[in-house]
DNA sequence: GAAGAAACTTGGACTCAGTGCAAGGTTGAC
DNA sequence: GTCAACCTTGCACTGAGTCCAAGTTTCTTC
């Protein structure tokens, strides 16, 4: 999350007007909901047209879930740092610990949002794919072809864990206590399910 | 998939028109791409108005991916036909190979479409969400309350397995193939990830 | 089997998300 | 200072999804 210095006017006012915008959507739909708002109502609290919102989010759902631009190089930073003798179960462990932590301000007001409009909570699945993706691919360079598909399931159990993590976590119990859930539900899927008697 | 004799002729009705219109809609998908047809289409194709197409379904998307009515009793007495003391990771593997049966004719073609539609692709999340909704239901009321975080972790990696198998499987390959791959992701999650050493 | 209630279908008008384009303004490089 | 690349903007357009009032079909009851 370095370096916006040297960065040229062009860009930083990019990154500035990327900013406002995300903030304007934030707010207005934390006020009134999601559905309440329109891109229109979110352009003009950001002070531009709906054109230029389009050009720097996809989608509505996109305001809530896209990642700062910034974000993404973190991600990066948080594979590369994995030794690569480390065993991929730990690996995993550490960068989605590594993930969460980066959005960590934001999680609670999603997991608010999330409840109050069923099209959101449907499209949060999308912005997770997107991290999901990178880490795919850091995965899949460290892998040899014939252990793919276990390299793969390995990915998915992971973020398995996330998701029983995340909605047996409520936004009011603070970041702590999610991180936990996370290290617990690790260490169970570590040591697999087969052995349950029911 | 028993039974749609006692039905009133309302009834028979409204299922034979939820049917036409499916099949109207996987006909003009699968020969145009899904973004080439519009919901219009789809209705003239069924010979029934915009306005009851979206009586039947609830968006574009539903009209791929929506379990056919009766479908979703299956899905029950699958769960009903469990056990009581078998261990909870053989069920849900049991169970989701059933449910997986159920679709198996529609399936390549959905798989085949989704690599078409990137809007598709994301609400086929939709659909597996109703399923494990219901199972997640079934497996709640089997699992005491403490035990109720590492119930939700079990459907969870199972979802992971299949979701894992999905992405391994080529439309092309035949549905057993596909079925091999989920019964061996099953038990190699079962077996858990800790002991890997990279 | 006639009459009324309940459920289903229809067209049309409306809102809003998302795309495409052409014109005007800003930034950076030489 | 000039030119090219890039951003922003307004506007027109498509298509999804909602709402409603009026018409039609099925079910119920006598």
């Amino acid at each position: 999350m370095s370096g916006e210095d040297e960065l040229g006017l062009r860009e930083r006012k990019k990154l500035q007007t990327w900013r406002t915008i995300r903030a304007a959507a934030l707010r207005l739909f934390n006020e009134r909901g999601f559905e309440a708002v329109s891109v229109d109502d979110v352009a003009a609290a950001a002070n531009v047209s709906r054109s230029t919102l389009f050009n720097y989010f996809s989608s509505k759902e996109a305001l809530v879930f896209d990642p700062d631009p910034q974000e993404t190089q973190a991600w990066r930073e948080l594979m590369r740092d994995r030794p690569a003798d480390e065993p991929l179960w730990t690996s995993l462990q550490e960068i989605l610990i590594g993930y969460l932590s980066l959005m960590a301000d934001r999680m609670a007001i999603q997991k608010r949002l999330k409840a109050t409009s069923p099209t959101l909570a449907q499209s949060a699945h999308d912005s997770a794919d997107r991290f999901n993706a990178e880490l795919s691919d850091w995965v899949a360079a460290r892998t040899p072809e014939a252990r793919r598909v276990r390299a793969t399931l390995l990915v998915n159990s992971a973020r398995a864990v996330l998701v029983t993590a995340y909605a047996a976590w409520s936004p009011d119990e603070g970041f702590d206590r999610f991180l936990r859930l996370v290290r617990d539900c690790f260490a169970q899927a570590g040591r697999g399910f087969a052995a349950d008697q029911s």
